[in-house]
RNA sequence: GCUGCAAGCUAAGCUAUCGUGGCGCCAAUGGCGCCAAGGAAAGUCCGGACAGCACAGAGCAACGUACCGGUGAAGAGCCGGGUGGCGCCAAAAGCGCCAACAGAAAGUGCCACAGAAAAUAACUACCACGCCACAAGCGUGGAAAAGGUGAAAAUGUGAGGUAAGAGCUCACAACUUUUUAUGGUAACAUACGAAGUGGGUAAACCUUGCGUGCUGAAAUGCCACAUAAACCGUCGCCUGAGAGCGGCUCGUUCGAUGACGGAGGGUAGGCAGAUUGAUCCCGUUGCGUAAGUUGCGGGACAGAUAAAUGAUAGCUCACGACAAAAUCCGGCUUACAGGUUUGCAGUAAUU
RNA sequence: GGCUCCGUAGCUCAACUGAAUAGAGCAUCUGACUACGGAUCAGAAGGUUUCAGGUUUGAAUCCUGACGGAGUCA
């Protein structure tokens, strides 16, 4: 029986502690994706929380107007919105439960286009980063 | 009609799909319905509300403020008036714009360069006297009338007066302070009289009047969780360390398994504060020159907590400026595409 | 959200109780020295003192507003 897939992002998926946001700064892993660094630590499963948990953010040295912070948070909000579920079914698949936070680098407010794209290849990467974590 | 400048108002809408925060309901990890940022939400420049500490105050200091009246919860806001300055005009009247607009006759400081001198003015020239036979020169004194300067030079003109001169005296004029009278709530204006005229600077110190207790939602209260009632140093145990009292002193209250400091450890979750209030908008009525305000009727008002409004597609002549609530209000300031209204200036055509 | 501080040559800093030419070092340019370069020596250029008003005879300095940039809080 196929159920319909739902493109969701509610507030249980968001990061909410500021202290797991420390902890993963100060612990996690991070790689880069041109104009969008990620940060990444991957724990046991826990039982409470979805398996997947998300945060964005932009800098303040770059983007002066909250506007443009705004902007930035919710084109990304949305590319990841549209293309984090084959990720969240793999990590509850392999029983894991992975954090991840986004941070916009660049220095012009960028294009949907380009976002969506780029959200897309950090995907991508964190998929493969699962397996090999999974296999070893 | 077009262009430019200034001011006011407004701040694209609709449909579909997916998605976000709050509230309500169904009955439950979902569904349905409703609501969901601005005129500046910004800068944090003023003023409050509210909360905590204190509530026994007084003095000093510090800070703010400064023509008058009104408005309002309050203000360095707003409205009206006065005074002064600037502009339009040949001038007056009038109109417009601007003003931190108390005091320099309480005291102190400062005023570069130039100039004799920049503030109890004597360098040159002037006058008197003395030294000297006279002159020249020197000395003592008088005297602000003349002297290239400078932003600023001792109120201006005339007459008297004198050794020479001087508001020294007088007349007229200018300005300052002020008694009285009249008008005005008042600032102030006008008239008459009196006293006086040795600069400027108080956004230099300062003086005078008035005002201000301090700290700001990371305030604060409650619940949950966790630990260290351990270690080191100093002081004290009623003739009293220290704390309230967050600038200081007096005063006052509390005060013993105590207080302060150092190093170190734990927590950093939830609820309240928190969103409907001096609220805003529209219509109307009375009062007021106005700001504003009274009554009546109707309508509107987010509440997140790593932080919610977005994406995609389509249509509409314009492809949409500045810009995102974070306790809440009243003002001020700054940013602003397009549309629209009014005023001013220039220009073209027509009647 | 609140509070505090700072803007001076291309860079790092002076001059901040007002006084007229805003000064020093590094860097830049020109010349000398050298076969050439470096180093050294001599000289020059570079500033609307972040911007706009005001006070004053006079403002980098004092006052007000704006703009930009730092720091701090439990």
């Amino acid at each position: 029986m196929e159920q319909k897939q739902r493109y969701t992002l509610g507030k249980t998926e968001r990061l909410k502690s500021r202290k797991l946001i420390e902890q993963l700064f100060k612990e996690g892993k991070s790689f880069s994706v041109q104009p969008i660094r990620v940060y990444w630590m991957l724990q046991p499963a826990n039982n409470n929380a979805p398996s997947l948990q998300f945060g964005v953010a932009a800098g303040t040295k770059h983007f002066k107007h909250a506007v443009d912070r705004n902007r930035i948070k919710r084109l990304i909000r949305e590319a990841y919105r549209l293309q984090k579920n084959d990720l969240q079914q793999q990590l509850a698949a392999a029983d894991l439960h992975l954090n991840v936070f986004f941070i916009f680098t660049g220095k012009e407010v960028p294009d949907y286009n380009l976002v969506f794209e780029k959200t897309g290849i950090a995907l991508q990467k964190l998929s493969e980063i699962c397996v090999q974590s999974a296999s070893a």
